[in-house]
RNA sequence: CGGAGCGUAGCUCAGCUUGGCUAGAGCGCUGCGUUCGGGACGCAGAGGUCGGAGGUUCAAAUCCUCUCGCUCCGACCA
């Protein structure tokens, strides 16, 4: 490819909307354009990236038996109906109305139109296991697109899923899968961690996410020091922690006026409390009862960890309903179990001890010093605090916590890009959309599935966002626009030209893909957009170097060029082409 | 959705508070010349519905109202 004759927009300035590096170095590099927000384009530049990493991924995907397939982006509605994510999924999904008034939803997944597909063309135990996938664009409508292409309305996934006659098979499926993503972010270049998470709205009993590291990332990872437990912190367990709500008062419930301070900042900075002696109290409400869930100041609740103990949902947000029934909102403190048997205490086990406590006073514009569990909760309640207190984990994981393997692990905290994501579904949609087969019994049983994602685009940010430099894009050569930029130097000058035109054309008859920089432009531009648009390997032929003889080879990770006699240098380039490729082999 | 901010040349932004000449700068772009191994320099030039609509006024980029778009922040609040 012809620099002069191709679309590759460099810019020194940047908008301001790009925050995090791979944003910025994308638009800089000319790879791609907003159009909209959440919505971009994709130069020729990153265009090429993404068709490589699409290419990964399908060879490794054939390779674990998968097959390729491709799905409508529009999807009936009511098939999201039939398996209740419609609601699940929320403003999240984006729908379109035709001119008959049929909705369709813009796929942000697949499951349901596999799962007919599957329901339709399967049945029996003989035709599985079976895994069906493609890559295609989805469409979500975030709340908040940001960070390019990180968080887009609009990207590019593949999604694969499974089909298996038994739990055994699924886990078979499952692992042929996680091996297969090993090898397509090894092929990438990237480094990756696996780490258990929650399934969210696609549902299911286990799932594990492939996360890059990096300083950018939305996530937040906990890892054990003894490098055994990882997981998502909206999935991760915490240890053992003693808990015990019998230890004796630090002195007398002491009220405090604390107009208008409602939050811990507030209050604490006002009775000069830490955070860490406060306690967090919060308000839900489930049917016609209500939910208190008691975290220490300094923690945060995580709301799956307690709609897993409470039966049935629980709804936050409910200020208003609280406040009639009677809750300080703003001024809750534990306490308020005492005296009304509608309520359940959840507490978490640190914010249970012997030690001082400041508090709700359930007293609107009031908060309480030295709360005590077992003089104002324990004791008033009696036998009846065993169904009405209940001391569990219900919080977020944060760095310094024990492991949950009880093993002496500490966990530790760190930030990743969410690349790929792997989930046993169950019978969940095999169920609602009829997806049933004949068992060797004779009977009818629901296929049970497996999904599989990956977010192409994020591959590509998360690339870039982990390895570049201050100059600009440092790509692995499996996933990089091309393999070699020829630059010819002084173009102006036909001796050079000519040389530049026949190391390009012998790369290209070689199979190997280049781009030559033929502009008449001043040798430190081109320089410069070389290493922001950091293809692997640069060659650059020069007036100066062709009078000794040479052209110069140099790697997008060394800063130093070296001198090869011109008539080695396309052997020489080769080598050094297939020496990198070699480096990022699936073996 | 709530809060905040922004919208002026292709890009980055100044001008707006306190309304008043022909609306500016840097980068980029075009032409000419000098340069030519790490984003050169000089001269000449092109390029603007000041996001849109309405209003106030003798006069609006500037003040007011509405609207559209973009960006940032936002679980709970003991």
């Amino acid at each position: 490819m012809r620099y002069s004759r191709s679309l590759i927009p460099t810019v020194k300035e940047v908008p301001a909307e790009a925050e995090i590096t791979s944003h910025r170095l994308m638009i800089r590099a000319g790879f791609i354009r907003k159009l909209a927000s959440g919505t971009y384009t994709y130069l020729m530049l990153g265009q090429r990236s993404l068709q490589k990493i699409v290419q990964i991924i399908r060879e490794e995907m054939n390779a674990a038996g998968a097959q390729d397939i491709l799905m409508p982006i529009l999807q009936p509605i009511e098939l999201w109906e039939q398996t209740g994510r419609r609601k699940d999924y929320g403003p999240t999904l984006s729908c379109h109305v035709d001119r008959h008034g049929r909705t369709s939803a813009l796929a942000p997944t697949a499951e349901e139109v596999v799962t007919s597909l599957v329901a339709a063309e399967i049945s029996s135990y003989k035709q599985l296991p079976i895994n069906l996938y493609q890559i295609n664009t989805k469409f979500r409508d975030e709340f908040r697109p940001r960070f390019g292409a990180l968080r887009s309305r609009e990207f590019i996934m593949k999604d694969a899923y499974s089909f298996d006659a038994t739990l055994e098979g699924l886990d078979e499926s499952y692992r042929t899968m996680y091996d297969a993503y090993c090898r397509i972010f090894r092929r990438c270049g990237l480094d990756y961690v696996v780490v258990d998470a929650v399934s969210g709205e696609i549902g299911g009993s286990g799932s594990q996410e492939f996360m890059v590291p990096c300083s950018a990332g939305e996530d937040t990872i906990l890892s054990s020091d003894k490098g055994n437990y990882a997981a998502n912190v909206e999935k991760c367990e915490i240890g053992k922690r003693p808990a015990d709500l019998a230890g004796e008062p630090t002195g007398e419930l002491e009220k405090v006026h604390t107009p208008e301070m409602k939050t811990i900042e507030e209050v604490g900075k006002f009775m000069k409390v830490k955070p860490k002696n406060m306690l967090k109290t919060l308000v839900f409400q489930a049917g016609d009862k209500w939910v208190i869930a008691v975290v220490r100041g300094d923690h945060d609740l995580n709301e799956d960890k307690l709609n897993g103990l409470v039966d049935g949902d629980i709804t936050m947000e409910i200020d208003a309903e609280a406040a009639a029934a009677g809750f300080a909102i703003g001024f809750v403190g534990p306490h308020v179990v005492v005296g009304r048997d509608d309520v359940t205490l959840y507490v978490d086990p640190d914010a249970v001890a012997g030690q001082f406590w400041a508090g709700g006073a359930n007293d609107t514009d009031y908060h309480v010093k030295h709360f005590n569990w077992k003089r104002d909760v324990l004791d008033p309640l009696g036998e009846a605090v065993r169904q009405r207190v209940i001391v569990a984990d219900i919080r977020n994981a944060a760095d310094g916590d024990p492991s949950p393997l009880d093993d002496d692990g500490v966990l530790r905290a760190s930030k990743g890009i969410e690349v790929g994501h792997i989930f046993k579904l169950g019978t969940k949609y095999s169920q609602a959309l009829g997806a049933t087969f004949l068992g060797e019994d004779g009977q009818e049983h629901p296929c049970i599935m497996g999904c599989y994602g990956i977010g192409v685009n994020r591959i590509m940010a998360s690339a870039i966002e982990a390895l570049h430099d201050d100059n600009g894009c440092v790509l692995p050569i499996s996933i990089a626009p091309f393999d070699v930029e020829v630059i010819s130097l002084n173009n102006d000058k036909e001796a050079v030209r000519n040389h530049a035109d026949k190391i390009y054309n012998e790369l290209t008859a070689a199979g190997i893909e280049v781009l030559l920089d033929d502009r008449d432009a001043r040798p430190g531009v081109k320089f410069k957009d070389a290493d922001l648009i950091g293809i692997p390997l640069r060659v650059v032929v020069g007036e100066r170097g062709l009078k000794e003889g040479n052209v110069e080879i140099q790697r997008r990770t060394e800063n130093k060029a070296a001198a090869v006699p011109a008539d080695d240098a396309v052997e020489r380039i080769k080598e050094i082409v297939n020496e990198l490729k070699e480096a990022l082999s699936p073996r």
